[in-house]
RNA sequence: GCGCCAGUAGCUCAGUUGGAUAGAGCAACUGCCUUCUAAGCAGUAGGUCGGGGGUUCGAGUCCCUCCUGGCGUGCCA
């Protein structure tokens, strides 16, 4: 359905074309003077110069015919040339009960929407998730989200990292503890035993080990070249080696994104996109863009305008070994091939910009994508320690995801059994919930693309701009609701008071938030959305005193409104990824 | 060196295509619970929007310049 502010701004327009101007000065906005109006309109003050009258004249024009609207119930003009509007409850009272009867609150899904791959996963297998992967994670589902919202076919992607050095590294490692697996020897036909020689703790503790010995041990770093070399060669031994680590990671990892309420479609990792490599070389060479630079094969993407020194994308080292941009190309071709995707997203670390970037436009040159496939990158800022540099533990190491979540998880807990208002099981449950909508706004609330500031204490204040906050409202209304009774079909009635029209004017902007996150990728519009009408329900529901209301008509208003108001956070912190329980 | 991003209240951050008096939260102080959940509501205090120029009726927002900080910058991922 037409947005509000369309249909202000068309009777604006209107006026202004009736008055003898230029329609499209009767642009309105939102009003940034609360005080004084409701919606406002600047026109006049650019129409000025074009018709070389003084603003104010210009504005009084307008006023003096957009009087006679249905639409306002005031409208003055205010120097210098400021249009002030103010809407008819009662037709503010039926936009929004179409609003609540329609289908997703009204809000048109992208026609152009069509399949859209979210890469929001990017974890090593071997390695613990930690806070790292916190932000991808988050970011990447709300995305998800969001785009299914306005109509897309979205498919998230988790693109493991399961190839290259790391895995070489764990193998050289496993081969120096224990040398007699069967695994090592070249003799051995197998079949090789279906149990994995090693744990999940086992392979966090190795990978981190021989990653270090690596570093100042040259011999041994050729070790795990070599072993890395193997594999990709596809030596048995090691692939069935390969086979165990990805089992036992995999695994792992669907317990702790599962427990973080993210997930994906897809658990293809970049070894499945190595098939694709030899062929894309080929395409590569044959098209004559591959070519030879100081030893190593490369593709030129520097553009004649551009202002800045654009390295070119390596493809093949002068070892003849590829590299992350081959097995990245290889992946938009993979994927390009798989499902012909309208968008291919990537929620990756914003440092990395320069590599995608490159990697965008050899893909476009090596025409790996079709021209109507968007390549974008979501970069994403490092999340800090409270000293502003990269968040540490107080011993100095990477936080695991679990040690969060558990920390979290306790500091809610205490909390809910202390308010006392659930027992038994629902603790866990409720504790769950809370802590969930605690991390994942505290994160989702800043623009993805900021660093912040990543504090332990802000989660655990809960109050203010908080996700246990918005929770707390639709508890609040939920309570209300479900000693009410059956409140869903009741419709919308004209305001009565001045908290009443705010939250219903609030309500009315939801659409432009949602298209404002679409557009932009950006779940913080929502989150920026979604506390200021929290703001709005609870001082509506501080001033107004529902179950007490002697008026049965009355009441029936105020419990459409909540219901709505409701319906509409819930649906919003769905797209955030996180749910209210019924009672906290 | 070059490029990108940032600098707004004591702290953490909003601020849509330039519009009226620059907004929140936290921290501080003051009120409001025998009444639908006080994880709430109301209020007080706190600002040369990094500095300097410019564009115009009007600049936190656009242009130039300088300062400070972060990040990136050909064979790691």
């Amino acid at each position: 359905m037409e947005k509000i502010l369309n249909l202000i701004s068309a009777q604006v327009c209107a006026a202004f074309e009736a008055a003898g101007y230029e329609a499209s000065y009767g642009r309105v906005t939102v009003s940034n003077r609360p005080d004084l109006c409701e919606y406002q309109c600047n026109g006049a003050l650019a129409a000025a110069k074009a018709y070389h009258k003084a603003p104010i004249q210009i504005a009084n024009d307008v006023a003096a015919l957009l009087g006679k609207s249905e639409l306002f119930a005031d409208v003055q003009a205010a120097m210098p040339g400021f249009l002030n509007l103010k809407l008819n409850p009662a037709w503010l009272a039926d936009y929004l009960e179409q609003v609540r009867t329609a289908e997703r609150f009204g809000v048109e899904p992208d026609p152009e929407a069509g399949t859209v791959v979210i890469d929001y996963g990017g974890p090593n297998v071997a390695k613990p998730l930690h806070i790292g992967h916190l932000r991808s994670a988050i970011i990447g589902e709300s995305i998800k989200r969001i785009q299914r919202f306005f109509g897309s076919e979205a498919i998230g992607d988790i693109h493991l990292g399961d190839w290259g050095l790391q895995m070489g590294l764990i193998i050289a490692e496993l081969r120096a503890r224990q040398p007699e697996l069967c695994y090592f020897d070249e003799s051995f036909s197998g079949p090789y035993p279906a149990e994995a020689p090693f744990t999940i703790s086992d392979l966090e503790e190795i990978y981190p080990a021989a990653s270090a010995k690596s570093k100042v041990d040259e011999a041994y770093a050729a070790e795990a070249h070599d072993a890395t070399y193997r594999l990709q060669q596809g030596q048995p031994g090691y692939r069935a080696l390969w086979d165990h680590i990805m089992a036992v990671s995999v695994a792992d990892l669907k317990k702790n994104y599962a427990k973080l309420g993210v997930s994906f479609e897809s658990w293809l990792g970049e070894s499945d996109a190595q098939p694709y490599i030899p062929p894309m070389l080929q395409k590569m060479t044959d098209m004559g863009i591959l070519v030879e630079s100081e030893g190593a094969r490369v593709i030129e993407v520097q553009r004649p305008e551009d202002t800045k020194e654009v390295p070119p994308c390596i493809i093949m080292k002068r070892d003849g070994a590829t590299l992350y941009a081959t097995t990245d190309l290889a992946t938009i071709w993979q994927r390009s091939q798989t499902w012909d995707p309208k968008k291919i997203l990537y929620v990756v670390d914003k440092r990395q910009s320069l590599h995608f970037e490159q990697v965008f436009r050899a893909a476009r040159k090596a025409e790996l994508v079709g021209e109507g496939t968007q390549l974008r990158h979501i970069g994403f800022g490092t999340m800090n320690g409270k000293d502003g540099k990269p968040f540490k533990t107080r011993a100095g190491g990477v936080m695991r995801l679990e040690t969060l979540i558990g920390e979290i998880t306790d500091f809610v807990r205490a909390k809910v059994r202390e308010n006392n208002l659930v027992s038994g099981e629902d603790v866990e449950n409720v504790t769950a919930k809370i802590a969930m909508a605690a991390l994942k706004y505290g994160d989702l609330m800043n623009a993805p693309t900021k660093d912040y500031i990543f504090d332990m204490d802000r989660f655990a204040a809960f109050e203010g701009n908080t996700g246990p906050y918005i929770l707390y409202t639709i508890v609040r209304i939920k309570s209300i609701l479900a000693r009410y009774g059956a409140w869903e079909a009741l419709p919308v009635r004209a305001p009565e008071s001045r908290e009443a029209k705010d939250l219903m004017l609030a309500l009315t902007r939801l659409p432009d938030a949602l298209e404002l996150s679409y557009r932009d990728c950006a779940p913080n519009v929502i989150c920026a959305y979604i506390y200021e009408l929290a703001g709005f329900a609870n001082k509506f529901y501080h001033e107004t005193r529902i179950l007490a209301e002697e008026d049965p008509e009355k009441q029936k208003g105020y419990i459409a409104l909540i219901g709505l108001t409701k319906r509409v956070l819930e649906a919003c912190i769905d797209l955030l990824g996180f749910e209210a329980p019924e009672k906290m």
